[in-house]
DNA sequence: CCGATACACTTAACATGTTAATCATTCCAG
DNA sequence: CTGGAATGATTAACATGTTAAGTGTATCGG
């Protein structure tokens, strides 16, 4: 069987890691986790957004995105309300005090990935990110639900 | 700021999660975890191995190894004794039950594989490989643990 | 209208990630 | 020897990943 610490996803897990490692220092001192900042960020790309497709977004199941928009209302960083259209959906937005804070946090965060970048090179940097996309595309039709069954006959 | 989105964490985490959603289904069929798996697929590579470079080989953190081998071994999976020359440290080794596992779900993991593989495309994959580990490689020395501070000159 | 169904979350329950603290054992300077 | 530092492993505490179940709202056929 293969070396199971050379197979594609601990390949795809530690380079995470690697890169991970770099971030969680600069984000812990500000009190936020990396799904946290991952909210965040995100926010800042929109006026408002609906719970569903902020999930999507910043690619979070709804149980963890809920649990954690809980939290970041509590502390007051983002603001919720219901679709007024749909009261099932709820819409949400940063608030000033969280965009405050990702503006606090910004300056860490671009310089670590510039220095990342640098390391190990923008072009090889943006081609590794299209192999991933690919690698992502490939497998979007292999979806992959079966218990015990495998079809591979394309 | 550039779009989180399209940012490298954000583009390992996607391709991890797109390449462990085919392998889940059928871990989760004979009962076992993604990490569960990890150690188990470690252990066969080795006659017996101390908890502490388990926990490097199946990259685990210690609380996270610990947990599981407990599990493990109270399924009867693994087997653990301390080691004569130094009673802190633990040595693991499958059991045949364990062994059995393997061999169950090994077939249809190696034909998922094979399947990535092949909508990848076989070099494709390889080149991917290398440059994650070479990602990883250039951030081995930005250890990356201060709160504030980047230092970045090389 | 009404009831069944679907939908958008939210909760629940359990496993793991992550950092800090604890515990037992070993090592080592004095 | 011996007491303090170092080491290997575990436990604690809290956050998230993951699947299943629950809750309230909307939709739609009859």
């Amino acid at each position: 069987m293969r070396e199971f610490s050379r197979s594609l996803p601990m390949s795809l897990l530690r380079a995470r890691e690697a890169v991970m490692r770099q971030f969680r220092p600069s984000l812990r001192y500000h009190g936020l986790t990396e799904q946290q900042w991952r909210i965040l960020r995100a926010l800042t790309s929109v006026e408002a957004i609906e719970v569903t497709d902020l999930a999507r977004l910043a690619f979070l199941l709804g149980p963890s995105l809920s649990r954690i928009l809980r939290d970041l209302e509590a502390r007051g960083l983002i603001e919720r309300r219901s679709a007024e259209a749909d009261l099932r959906r709820a819409v949400v937005s940063i608030s000033p005090k969280g965009l405050k804070l990702i503006e606090a946090v910004a300056p860490t965060s671009e310089a670590i990935y510039a220095a990342i970048t640098k390391r190990y090179g923008a072009r090889k940097l943006a081609e590794l990110q299209a192999m991933l996309g690919a690698l992502e595309e490939s497998l979007a039709s292999l979806s992959g639900a079966e218990g015990e069954t495998v079809e591979v006959d394309e």
